[in-house]
RNA sequence: GGCGGCAUAGCCAAGUGGUAAGGCAGGGGUCUGCAAAACCCUUAUUCCCCAGUUCGAAUCUGGGUGCCGCCUCCA
């Protein structure tokens, strides 16, 4: 049984789709006006894991998420470069798909745009000023946010508490200063379409009312986005929605903490963010991955070279273990005879630990408890691998080769489902020939070895260092992997 | 000023009433021609401080301190 954290309640709640089987998601996606960051990086790739995890569990997840393609900012980027506003989106938007793919990153189902909604976000607006929610000011249009009675439940504020905060932008045109832009009129220059208010174009928050509600309905299962959006952002969102439906706008609101420099949100406007295509120069995107999931998802992660260099270490361990598994499921079992007591032992750990993965994540999708659960695996079996490829007859019996085969593909499974082992594992460390030629060599080195011919044994183990694989001596012999 | 959240070892980080997961770093060890890896042991009588509830609290309540987020664009 899932349960998640729910914005709207402040407490943890038992997670049931509205549909049997079916889970609808929309998260908001970025506004394409600079380089993808890692806050970005967080949302996507934490939603990545959600909707594996959700699959694993066997619903059939739509996973929505937008672009923002029109905006003031994309438009005073143009104008600083001459260039249409467009060109702007598309560019920073090619950004963010090869930035998602680099950090593996599934495609989220469905992309839509701002800019290839337009009818249809007019046809809500219209609808809210019919209903008496929204009116018409010079060409603008806002949504009267007295007529929505609910207005500051998911933020938790009371309309007099944000009066009183008095740091709204006052606009002559507003009955009340809360209103919020549905339409805006062009100003000259500025890209805009044909509306009953005459030019424009839409305002920030309608877009992901139409949006959610065209692709998965009244009433969706989760709706997420970065902490930071719950106010404004989602707040209007669902005045808009409901006051528009009459129905309940998303039932589960889930929001993830910001990545911070320094102890301080990493966002564009402070302008401390690190674009996650340089970032990914230095580090392995899987790490990244790793990182972005070993904190919690509510809480925020600072990001600094050290912390990542640590988290490193970590999942080097992981990886590394990942690979034995895989050299070991290349080896032809040998006719001896098995300690049962051990593999039973560890046959216990390993359902134990699907257990525990799986309650862990359940737990509001506690990513970080799940990894805990990766390294009790690994260290449970890892001292067996090392016997067995180095060469330990009784540790390569078919009985135990059934066993790696098994922790293999528990392992591959938890991997997948965070995202967290580069995806070429298996075709970079095994094909047959290598496997044998390696082996061959190593036996030369061996015997080089016994006869204390060490130049020989160094060079042998620095010559394949430089193809990449890497030579491990141990008191039954040597292992190797290989590397990047 | 208003609203919300967080404070756990040198660092990162789980844990919402039953006696402190996991990772990194450090120390000791197994192994060892050298190197690397792997594994074992070890590192918080204590969870920001003070009071309270309870047989029992890191976990609940009240007060304090510090940090973060939102109230303007933001993932």
């Amino acid at each position: 049984m899932l349960r998640l954290y729910n914005t709207l309640t402040r407490q943890k709640e038992e997670f049931k789709p509205r549909d049997p089987g079916k889970v609808g998601i929309y998260v908001c996606g970025v506004t394409p006006y600079a380089y993808t960051h890692l806050g970005h990086a967080r949302v996507s790739v934490l939603w990545d894991v959600f909707k594996r995890y959700l699959e694993y569990k066997g619903f059939e997840v739509t996973l929505v998420q937008n672009f923002t393609d029109v905006d003031d900012k994309i438009i005073a980027k143009a104008n600083s470069e001459g260039v249409e506003a467009k060109e702007i989106a598309e560019r920073y938007i090619a950004d963010y798909f090869e930035t998602m793919a680099a950090l593996g990153v599934r495609p989220a189902d469905k992309y839509p745009r701002v800019t290839q909604e337009i009818p249809d976000i007019i046809e809500v607006i219209q609808g809210l000023i019919d209903k008496g929610h929204a009116y018409a000011a010079g060409g603008d249009v806002y949504f009267d946010v007295s007529s929505f009675p609910g207005y500051g439940k998911l933020s938790g504020r009371t309309l007099e508490e944000m009066e009183a905060g008095a740091r709204v932008e006052v606009s002559p045109l507003k009955r009340d200063p809360l209103d919020f832009a549905l339409w805006k009129a062009a100003k000259p220059g500025e890209p805009a379409w044909d509306s009953p208010w005459g030019k424009g174009r839409p305002g920030w928050h309608i877009e992901c009312s139409v949006m959610s509600l065209k692709y998965l309905g009244e009433s969706f299962d989760i709706h997420g986005g970065g902490l930071d959006l719950v106010f404004p952002h989602h707040e209007n969102e669902i005045a808009q929605s409901e006051a528009y439906t009459g129905a309940t706008f998303a039932r589960f609101w889930v929001h993830n903490g910001m990545v911070q420099v320094d102890k301080e949100k990493m966002s564009k406007s402070i302008g401390n963010t690190t674009a996650v295509r340089e970032v990914i120069k230095k580090w392995d995107p899987f790490l990244i991955r790793f990182f972005l999931i070993s904190t919690h998802y509510r809480s925020p992660v600072n990001f600094s070279p050290e912390e990542l260099a640590a988290a490193g270490k970590g999942w080097e361990r992981l990886v590394a273990a990942a690979k034995r598994l895989e050299q070991v499921a290349g080896l032809k079992p040998e006719a001896s005879s098995a300690g049962s007591g051990e593999i039973q032992e560890l046959r216990e750990l390993l359902d134990r630990s699907r257990k525990r993965f799986e309650e862990a994540m359940d737990d509001d999708f506690n990513t970080a408890l799940a990894i805990s659960v990766l390294y009790e695996l690994v260290r449970g079996i890892n001292p067996y691998l090392n016997r067995a490829l180095q060469g330990e007859r009784e540790y390569r019996s078919q009985e135990w080769l059934a066993l790696y085969a098994e922790y293999r593909s528990q392992l591959s499974i938890f991997g997948d489902i965070l995202g967290i082992f580069p995806e070429d594992l298996a075709s970079r460390v095994d094909s047959e020939l290598v496997s044998g030629l390696v082996e061959l060599l190593l036996d030369i080195r061996a015997q080089a070895r016994k006869d204390k011919n060490w130049s020989l044994a160094d060079s042998i183990r620095d010559r394949l260092g430089q193809l990449g694989i890497e030579v491990k001596d141990g008191p039954q012999g040597s292992t190797w992997e290989l590397n990047k």
